[in-house]
DNA sequence: ACGTGATGTGAATCGTAAG
DNA sequence: GCTTACGATTCACATCACG
């Protein structure tokens, strides 16, 4: 194949079709492999609905050497295509992350970070024996040590407030209109990535005209932010289905560089919320300390959870102030207060705004 | 070694140390490994003042094979003395994490949560080359899919205003009066981790009591917040003179006489058992009694033995609710009401909790 | 039109003690 | 080691029905 088909969806296995592009054409690399999700049984939220887990063919491998395998493969065919100066981007959880992130740099890709994409609006951990998965893992890197690779260094930051691009990057799932939905209602596809995400991606760390390919091309998310942002993307998708629905999805972008799309970029600044047991964490207060109420007839004990114990009440901080009030609900922040020996009263709302402006220089 | 040596930092090879512990002895680790920076030459600030990085010797390595060896070897030998049903932390950063996560799941430990540590003040990229690294990122694991770990779910939830405990944690780095300086005024440790993050750690995944060992001690920031939390420590340390800090430290950190202080939030599941049945012994029900679903459309017969009937069913509160609701399960605890005459509806599960608080003077 | 409450859902390695 | 039965467990949004 001589001629780079750019701006196009191709069907077929993405390891064959990178095989026939010609090495050292693509500027970046934007791979969502599968994560080898490994699931055991059903999942059952606390309302009994059962949840539509990924267990997809394409996401099943018999175990770490299979799935490790198909990834050196396909890592092996992208690094041939990429450019000496080109960059990868590849997504992932901690299922399969280490696996990809282990070979990249077996492979002599130099990284150049990690993201975390920290999402606003995750499922929660029903069975509660785990942290909420809240985030996924991308990783950056280089062709080589050497590369003059592409870093918007400016754009990163004037997107964020003239305040220099993170690592943490926090962003809500792909719901509502975004998500591709077949006629049936559901959804297209089990994984869709959202725009903003692909958006911060390519604005980083291509250039208008830039070739960007996405072996696991899904939905086309990566093809249709490259297509509003005036790159050209190349998209290897295996199911003639998701490709179908990607090249409609493409069909109904005309405009480049719609301004709306930047608008998702802007970080919304609000008060970050600060709960009680960071003052413990942050050794504000400890495990023993007595608060006491505002005319201090009532005093409790703070516990290392951040929780605080009366002799009849235990729970949060308003919960047990509505409780000893005997009302519907209390503000324990300004209800409760730290009597620290021959000390005056101190509302422990002053100990939550000194962490918050511990906090100010914080760049999002 | 028959005794477990607890609440002592060791100096020595971290590797010869564990092997001469005593084999599933260990309830947590918690390690933070030397990160294989491979930095290249000095990194100046825009004021050309010389940044003060991770330089020591401790810190290189060869090439990544080097680096792995070093990580099976250590990872290895802890595994050995980690108790069946305990939990393993590594934290790390994008230059040696995906060495970790791999080996990790390449001896068996079975992943629970990849967490990251999103930082409020990380340092700036001077170069504008890339994203502030902002973040690092911590590993829980298992010693095996099968374990039965700890996880404090209620304290965490307490803790975080009563919302899951996310993924990402966001915690300032270590600074201020925290950060042991020398005699010298310079900072003792280049790397020296904040309490805070470990008392995430450790009130997460340990019960008062627990042993938790630390191969890289450091200066002792680990042992610290244990002491602080009533657990057990061992810390192994290659440096004498980082082992001389911690253990001042630990000098100045007096054991919490308040244990009450440090129970958290327990579970509903660690509460003592009770059958239906012991309702109808302690009579606060009597067969014939009516028990009503929650929209009152179900009614169902309490019988001597501790079953209910509905014209259609008969089993255990569970089994009927689940049969009415045509779903997998059911808490029949929650689901079925005491519909005594001319009175309001009573969910069955206050009539438990009465006899739970009748059996023992409340402990938390 | 606007507000309110009910319902649905998202890359999930999601239980455990008793017999 | 196995089976059986108890019975614990959710956050942020989007959509839609209803008033």
């Amino acid at each position: 194949m001589k001629q780079l088909p750019t701006n196009e969806i191709l069907v077929g296995d993405c390891i064959e079709l990178m095989n026939q592009l010609p090495e050292n054409s693509v500027d970046v690399v934007f791979a969502d492999p599968p994560y080898n999700l490994q699931l055991r049984g059903d999942l059952h939220r606390p309302n009994n609905s059962k949840v539509d887990a990924v267990d997809d063919a394409w996401d099943q491998f018999d175990d770490f050497a299979a799935y490790d395998q198909f990834t050196k493969a396909w890592m092996s065919a992208a690094r041939r295509i990429l450019k000496p100066n080109g960059t990868i981007w590849v997504i992932g959880s901690y299922h399969n992350i280490f696996r990809v992130g282990n070979e990249l740099q077996n492979q002599g890709f130099w990284l150049l970070n990690d993201v975390v994409w920290v999402k606003t609006n995750p499922m929660p951990n029903f069975k509660g024996k785990r942290f909420t998965n809240a985030h996924e893992t991308l990783i950056w890197a280089s062709k080589t040590e050497k590369s003059k690779y592409t870093f918007n260094y400016e754009a990163m930051k004037a997107s964020n407030d003239d305040l220099q691009m993170r690592s943490d990057w926090v962003l809500p799932i792909c719901t509502g209109h975004e998500r591709l939905k077949g006629e049936d209602g559901q959804k297209v596809h089990p994984t869709q990535k959202p725009e903003s995400l692909l958006f911060r991606v390519l604005l980083s760390s291509t250039n208008p005209g830039d070739v960007v390919l996405d072996p696991f091309s899904g939905t086309g998310t990566t093809a249709a932010v490259a297509k509003r942002l005036g790159r050209k993307f190349i998209g290897l998708e295996r199911d003639e289905t998701y490709a179908a629905a990607s090249r409609e999805r493409l069909r109904q972008i005309t405009d480049l560089a719609d301004k709306e799309a930047l608008q998702v970029m802007q970080s919304k600044r609000k008060e970050p919320r600060v709960p009680f047991g960071r003052l413990i964490e942050e050794g504000l207060l400890h495990p023993g300390d007595k608060l006491v109420s505002p005319c201090k007839k009532y005093v409790a004990k703070v516990r290392a959870d951040g929780t605080i114990m009366t002799p009849k009440h235990t729970g949060s901080i308003h919960q047990v102030g509505a409780a000893i009030q005997n009302a519907p609900s209390c503000n324990g922040w300004t209800y409760w207060n730290l009597q620290s020996d021959g000390k005056r009263k101190v509302p422990i709302d002053l100990l939550r705004q000194k962490i918050r402006s511990d906090m100010q220089p914080r760049m999002q």
